[in-house]
DNA sequence: TTGAAAGCGCTAACAT
DNA sequence: ATGTTAGCGCTTTCAA
């Protein structure tokens, strides 16, 4: 049971050592002010010497509270989340928390999983980007155990909570006038599946903004995928095999991965972006950018999604008096990178 | 105490709902073979209708097991570790441990402060990208402490532990070597601290096949950087001030955002990559290169290295016998992308 | 096959 | 300013 080097020292031994009570070192952890400064010192002494490190479960078990959160993401390769999660990652430390992440990678099963060990783990709220609208029972679930959480980046209907999230109707009709605004007319859509509510959002914008400016929906143009890469790159295969006449001359891609596949497509098929086809894309690919630059895009403040979501969920976790659900639309940036535009407006109609 | 919706179901509610005691719910919940079928079902219906979801802390701090490990990083938003953090969260949840992230930013004190943190949560072990040499201090202490831990990419001298990692040397030879074979004489350098035994290794590697082809080394074109972004654009700055003559017609960085910086730069300065200057790196930046395919580079396979480090924290956590230190040296693959070389082959020296 | 008692490491609430 | 007691939710041990 008991072992011979430093393994697992408790409060008890340092207690031991310093020749005072329990109370007193424990005291002397949580920064109270109570004690002596001769007797805080023999205990830090003590601390120092057997290099204690105060139990956190045992401390939780008694309190009920961990101060760890969970950030349940559903892609963290992409860099659209990893900055969300620098942004949540910067905040907690600061305050005191500490993150624990996890991938539901689009799946609700995955995600239900997670949520069942992350409740098990007694964490005291989460941040989710839910997997889509089949995670409502989850939610639901949460808030009859009262857990705090704020969701991410989407949404779901009908639920009332705080939620940080992108105008994402707003910036998919920036994006497509833009492209209007070129001369384009056969714009394409690359868009996921409408149980996610970017996804739904952004295709409205779409459609709105081809509504208002008076050009007809092709349904051929409209492709469904999973915001993953090969998807994107499937739907560009597909875009070229329609006749000539009837293709598009800008794709409008409604995340990055999709726009990533759905270039690789067009490279195999020899043509060039942005001077045969014109590409445009929801959210950034810093990276990618500055290598070449040359993918308008409507980019979001990840970071801040991060940084928001982490406060609205401390005001819950630390919160005396019960707020309203709050949500925080922030609005997304317009990039336009070497403008695919100027070179498609002299050349096309 | 109490409350009024289930809020907090514990073993016992559920005990008292099936009329047993609490030993038997516990037998049920970990699937134990001592239950008769009847009392079995009685206490999984309780299970469910109460929502009971067992507590990890209450369990952990008798057990001494959280099973929950911690994966630190030095840089969650590079997409090297970024797939590093997937193969080891793949594996985990497959043997049904939590994985708890964290980033030390390349700073030994963050390092510290969440090696604290996560010893108080009780994590059962780690896998660690060491910020540097400076981290020796906090691995003894993890030995001292008993705790197992995997390092992953960077190793610290004179520790004999299980690594994961890349083959820098011969990585970084390989990439050179290909520079030269173009006809590049003039290489550039820009490497992170020899604190760091990646950037060190890829240092030698680069020397070694300078030395190799007797190419006399030009300490001008030795730039130090610390792995991020600005860095690498400062040194491809400082090297574009170099007399004309005796500037570099090749650059490599030694890892991919190093690269990123320089090839910012390089655009800035009007000269154009490959045309002009000749980019290559470590580690590859997948997203970017699918863009615009002229960057070649030596690639990882990061996610190996991520389910790999996984597997040896398991034997560790597992391991019914006392294993000698392993490590695994994961060769590097040599991706040409429209080989940079060919057009500088013809048209330099 | 099932239950009773003890206690993991810590701190809230109450002494002193 | 310091100590004592009790118990968080669970499982280990031993008994029935």
């Amino acid at each position: 049971m008991e072992s011979d080097p430093p393994i697992g020292v408790t409060l008890q031994d340092v207690a031991a050592r310093a020749g005072v009570s329990t109370m007193t070192v424990s005291r002397v952890v949580n920064q109270a002010k109570r004690v002596a400064p001769a007797t805080r010192e023999r205990v830090e002494r003590a601390i120092h010497d057997l290099g204690f490190v105060p139990n956190a479960l045992a401390r939780g078990l008694l309190q009920g509270r961990t101060h760890t959160i969970a950030l349940l993401l559903t892609d963290i390769s992409n860099p659209f989340f990893t900055q969300i999660a620098r942004g949540v990652e910067d905040v907690a430390q600061r305050n005191g928390y500490t993150v624990i992440f996890a991938n539901s990678d689009e799946s609700p099963q995955k995600e239900a999983q997670y949520v069942q060990t992350l409740l098990s783990h007694q964490i005291d709220g989460l941040i989710i980007a839910p997997a889509g609208n089949a995670s409502r029972p989850l939610l639901d679930l949460l808030i009859r155990r009262k857990k705090p959480f704020v969701l991410i980046d989407r949404v779901i209907d009908g639920i009332a909570v705080d939620a940080v999230v992108g105008d994402n109707i707003g910036g998919a009709r920036i994006l497509t006038e833009h492209l209007i605004a070129l001369g384009h007319r056969r714009i394409a859509l690359v868009h996921a599946s409408s149980e996610i509510s970017t996804a739904r959002e952004r295709q409205r914008g779409y459609l709105e903004a081809l509504w208002f400016h008076g050009i007809e929906v092709d349904q051929d143009l409209i492709m469904e995928g999973d915001f993953k890469r090969a998807s994107g790159a499937e739907a560009a295969r597909q875009l070229l095999r329609l006749p000539q006449a009837r293709r598009p001359t800008a794709i409008f891609a409604d995340n990055n991965f999709h726009a990533i596949g759905v270039i690789e497509s067009l490279r195999e098929a020899k043509q060039h972006v942005p001077q045969d086809i014109a590409v445009v894309c929801f959210d950034d690919i810093e990276l990618a950018s500055a290598l070449q630059p040359f993918l308008t895009v409507v980019a979001q403040p990840a970071r801040t999604f991060g940084t928001i979501a982490m406060q609205f969920l401390l005001d819950r976790l630390t919160g005396t008096e019960a707020v309203a659900a709050r949500r925080v639309v922030l609005p997304p940036e317009l990039i336009i990178r070497e403008s695919c535009g100027a070179q498609l407006k002299a050349q096309k109609r």
